[in-house]
DNA sequence: ACCTGAACACCGTTCAAGT
DNA sequence: ACCTGAACACCGTTCAAGT
């Protein structure tokens, strides 16, 4: 980072969106891994302030943290979104895609998951935005899912109890991989991660597949 | 924890055994809920060391908490071999019987099951007995799960991917409660908890009740 | 051998003061 | 209105020294 080559005579952050630069800044460093912790005086360093600014727009920490992991949980959703759109419009398909762009997305951002769903602290009633982003990410899978219950294709349950089961098969699996030592040397390679997650849509998928409810 | 052969039953813990202290201390204050992070410094104090003394056992605060997580895990493990001992011997009475323990150990100890699944920090092969305890925990399920493989009545697929994908998604659903705010505030009180649960095992149940392979 | 106390380099947060 | 700098109460970790 050369300080005294800046492309642009940006003006100085005094006076730029400082919020959006710490968000920034926090996927940044989450990013490069440096240290499993983030700190809000690190973030501020980043950003060239002091690491009192953080203050003027940000309540505490907690707040930061939520707002960078909302913004995660929007590059996760956009990227589900896309991927989904490209396969064929039959329920395993879309099971499958969503399935595959939130394992890979876990593990291509291992702390950045973490941070988005250690969010014990978090309350979202506080934050409207976080939880539209939570229902914006599973919106294709949501549709896909009425659409296959109105073909007799998949159980009658409840949807919000069947994206809840989704959800925690492919949540877990990531978590495992991601945070389980020994989960995670065992699957070494893509392939190996590929095939497992495929094990578990195929589970999903039978398990689900029943013209009653479950 | 009978020491038979201890010459000195109790003393004062400047002599006691200092690190099992520390461990239960550390255990006590998650428990109590006392704040989400733990501390070394807390955990000495409650003990009534200085808080350098734990460096004698430890080498950091990470091999504390790799040691407080292991004997978490044996909780956990010791709570689903008593129950899995008292169910019907078949499959699905077993897998109904893991869920429902691992999910209500997690709920009653959201801090410790973080604690316990945050290994990114933890390098299983340097803590062996930590690998243990996991083996210890999935071995009804394992046995379970090859006796039913041997009856037809389920797949055919390594058992150590069955046993993944099972993980998985009890692992997921446990920690979208612990950690989700909207899963955790829409699933108030237990009789929703061991609905999904029922749901997630019949699931997984008819998902995997297969005579060939997955 | 096990433990203590001072010391160091860090954090998160607050507050008076600058621009 | 937005930002800074000093200040405070904490941590984790190291090290020389005590018992």
């Amino acid at each position: 980072m050369p300080k005294s080559d800046q492309p642009k005579p940006k003006k100085q952050y005094h006076h730029g969106n400082l919020r959006q630069a710490l968000i920034d800044a926090g996927l940044e460093l989450i990013a490069e891994g440096h240290g499993a912790q983030i700190d809000l005086r690190k973030v501020a360093r980043k950003v060239g302030v002091s690491h009192t600014a953080p203050y003027r727009h940000f309540a505490d920490r907690n707040e930061l943290m939520a707002a960078i992991a909302e913004e995660g949980l929007r590059n996760l959703a956009d990227k589900v979104h896309r991927k989904i759109e490209t396969v064929p419009d039959d329920f395993l398909s879309k099971l499958e895609a969503f399935a595959r762009e939130y394992v890979e997305f876990a593990i291509a951002h291992p702390q950045l998951m973490r941070e988005m769903f250690s969010g014990i602290n978090t309350d979202y009633d506080a934050h409207p935005t976080l939880r539209q982003a939570l229902l914006y990410l599973f919106e294709p899978l949501v549709s896909t899912l009425k659409q296959s219950q109105a073909a007799d294709e998949i159980a009658k349950t409840e949807y919000v109890h069947l994206t809840l089961i989704i959800w925690s098969m492919i949540h877990g699996f990531s978590a495992l991989v991601v945070e389980n030592y020994v989960i995670r040397k065992s699957l070494q390679g893509t392939e190996a991660i590929d095939n497992m997650v495929h094990l578990c849509v195929q589970t999903l998928y039978h398990g689900l597949a029943r013209k009653d409810t479950l």
